[in-house]
DNA sequence: GAGTATCAGATGACTATTCATATGTCAGGC
DNA sequence: GCCTGACATATGAATAGTCATCTGATACTC
């Protein structure tokens, strides 16, 4: 039964927020069921996907990454340590800071999802037009970027 | 720090369920700063903006509308009940059912964020161009209907 | 180079979420 | 009417996440 059928004219229907994090939800969930299947969880693959290709991130960088608090990310990672996937190691200018790397297990497990991660993609991008999928991903970029603080009469940069 | 500083070539950063979810998580942080002043934590927004001019949700029917699983949902509810911010009250056809309501408090609490919610997609939209203002609700929307099961040489609709 | 502010990460008590399953209800075949 | 399967919600044990705060390290200032 969809959810927005008994009340067509529900508010969240046309909420801009809302729309946002139902389509993401919606493709992230068609993933997400692959993942289940090889037994990993959602965290441990947006480590993983951060993590590729890229040595060296941060606690508090990757939690940024992931979407996740500082303190969530340090016991995920954990877990993760915990489990041979990645391991801490300090970082040779800043002591405060500890880096974090694939172990063989983690590469592994990377391998495979990344290319059906690829997969994935290509798959749900051939659903929009042409001209959509072009503006999609630059349209979202510009999400990221902090709107400027509430200037008035600002004219120009 | 951006997170994407250092290593400009991850495969998350041009991965399109990354930029969605990146993208939702930005706009979305912008109001949950809102919400916090108010004291109202994001799940229950999402439960009030959802019953917003929609009377007798199911249980089952917001937990899919605020992307939480079942269980959530119910012990979700509990806190709201106890806090009086809605009700239950049974199906009159079907006793299975269990019918969820606005509480006088609800309302209250409801109205205010509404307008706020409203004001801040106001804000959100002017930031993009009129072209891509026009799509992306419509594209957004695209992304919730679920694709068709594999058809090779679908040649039309 | 002492003092203060800021930062990265870890920790602990508390709260929320999940998974699997239980309970009660309805719908269809026979 | 009775059986079987599907459904809506609730529950409980185990897991994960959050908030506030701590520790240790660096950076800035005088």
């Amino acid at each position: 039964m969809d959810a927005a059928m008994n009340n067509p004219e529900r508010f969240v229907d046309d909420y801009l927020l809302y729309l946002l994090a139902r389509g993401s939800h919606a493709l992230s969930s068609e993933f997400h069921a692959k993942l289940r299947k090889e037994g990993v969880s959602v965290p441990v693959w947006r480590v993983l996907a951060t993590l590729a290709g890229s040595t060296g991130e941060t606690v508090t960088g990757l939690a940024e990454a992931c979407l996740l608090q500082q303190p969530t990310m340090t016991k995920l990672l954990d877990r993760m340590v915990r489990d041979g996937i990645v391991k801490r190691t300090p970082d040779a200018r800043d002591r405060r800071v500890v880096r974090i790397q694939m172990m063989p297990r983690g590469e592994q497990m990377a391998k495979g999802l990344l290319v059906a991660a690829k997969a994935h993609e290509v798959e749900v991008l051939a659903r929009f037009p042409m001209m959509d999928r072009m503006q999609l991903k630059q349209l979202l970029r510009a999400m990221m970027v902090k709107p400027p603080k509430i200037r008035r009469n600002a004219m120009a940069a």
